[in-house]
DNA sequence: ACCTGAACACCGTTCAAGT
DNA sequence: ACCTGAACACCGTTCAAGT
């Protein structure tokens, strides 16, 4: 019972060694002796390393979908989308190089995409066309997706290299003149006070356009 | 004159070998066979395969910096950035997974950071101040990374399995029920109409939260 | 200064063979 | 049904040696 791997317990792995070692240590072989197997038992379960990275961008997409289910109902499309924004950032965050690497890709679980109607339905409701409902997710989705590649690119490169992002340093390295660059480098915040002036920013396109 | 590799060659030849071959196919051995040398010679103008994704990014990025260059000034930061958008994402366009492979790398060059310096001065003069030039910037190249790599990854799922992405196909795996869900995906366009309507939302909102 | 040949440690994947 | 051992073709990278 409690031996032999599954579909499941290797996703799990998967998500785990790739959160340890980074995208180039999530190989086959280290993902196998991890889950205590050799490398081609993981070809029984798996048809390849493509449709494992598709079955981790789907169990991520399933945690987004569950955490959202989770949240209370909002009074409306602005309140369910700053939720859905919120939430498919954290589990972003929660993976290294998590946006980048689960973004776009196949998502070959349908409930996934069935959890948009009961949101289609109220938001139609409301006043929006199915159409309207649907680009005002795929707009929110873009902007999160590009937002957090960006932050999860500036706090890897953080990591390697603290004198990166210092803000002397990048004075010195964009030389003479572009003082209202630099100054706006030197306010520049971080995280999630960012992200909500941004994705504000966005939602405000979207009542602007679409009535809200 | 003519014998011999350069930094510049290597790039060239590495973005035209990412367009035929796809990011797998981006192989030290494969650049250096396009380039009549053998793999070791390319570590002599290059430290390791990473830099040379960084060269490319960068040099991606100068000729963004040069499509928008060409460009007729605006008459403000709407069209300033609605020019920078589709130039961004005409580059991005240009190149295999490009939103993906391009997005979120580190800019090697100071030139191309420092061209935002004359945009903001202009922005500046009509009411922002460098910090909004800054968030407006940010939010629409999210915006155009996260478009664009939804955008080339449906593109490229069209092609390697053309029944995914027809609509009864599409239909009969969602399964019973998610009828707006299904009638939104029905209408959903594709391409230049659809980035000009969803960008025209990002900029709306940059306008009612930043006056315009 | 610039490039090659040979080698190293390591990939993803296949497949016959084991239980 | 599920896993292993061995093997294949291929990686990125190093380095002594060539010119």
């Amino acid at each position: 019972m409690t031996k032999g791997i599954t579909r499941e317990l290797i996703v799990t792995a998967a998500l785990e060694l790739l959160d340890d070692q980074g995208i180039d240590g999530l190989t086959v072989r280290a993902l196998a002796s991890r889950l205590d197997v050799r490398a081609p038992a993981l070809y029984w379960h798996v048809r390849n390393k493509q449709e494992l990275l598709d079955e981790m961008a789907t169990e991520v997409m399933r945690r987004v979908t569950a955490a959202f289910a989770a949240v209370q109902p909002g009074a409306g499309w602005h309140d369910d989308l700053t939720a859905y924004a919120r939430v498919l950032r954290a589990e972003y965050l929660r993976h290294r190089d998590g946006a980048r690497v689960f973004s776009g890709t196949r998502i070959t679980e349908p409930d996934v995409v069935r959890m948009k109607e009961p949101l289609f339905e109220r938001w139609t409701a409301s006043g929006w066309k199915p159409a309207d409902a649907d680009d005002a997710v795929d707009v929110v989705t873009a902007f999160v997706v590009g937002f957090v590649i960006e932050e999860q690119e500036r706090r890897q490169a953080a990591e390697t290299d603290p004198t990166r992002y210092s803000a002397a340093q990048r004075d010195a390295w964009l030389g003479e003149g572009a003082s209202l660059v630099k100054e706006a480098g030197h306010l520049q915040d971080d995280g999630d006070q960012r992200f909500e002036r941004h994705l504000d920013i966005v939602l405000a396109g979207l009542a602007a356009r679409l009535g809200g």
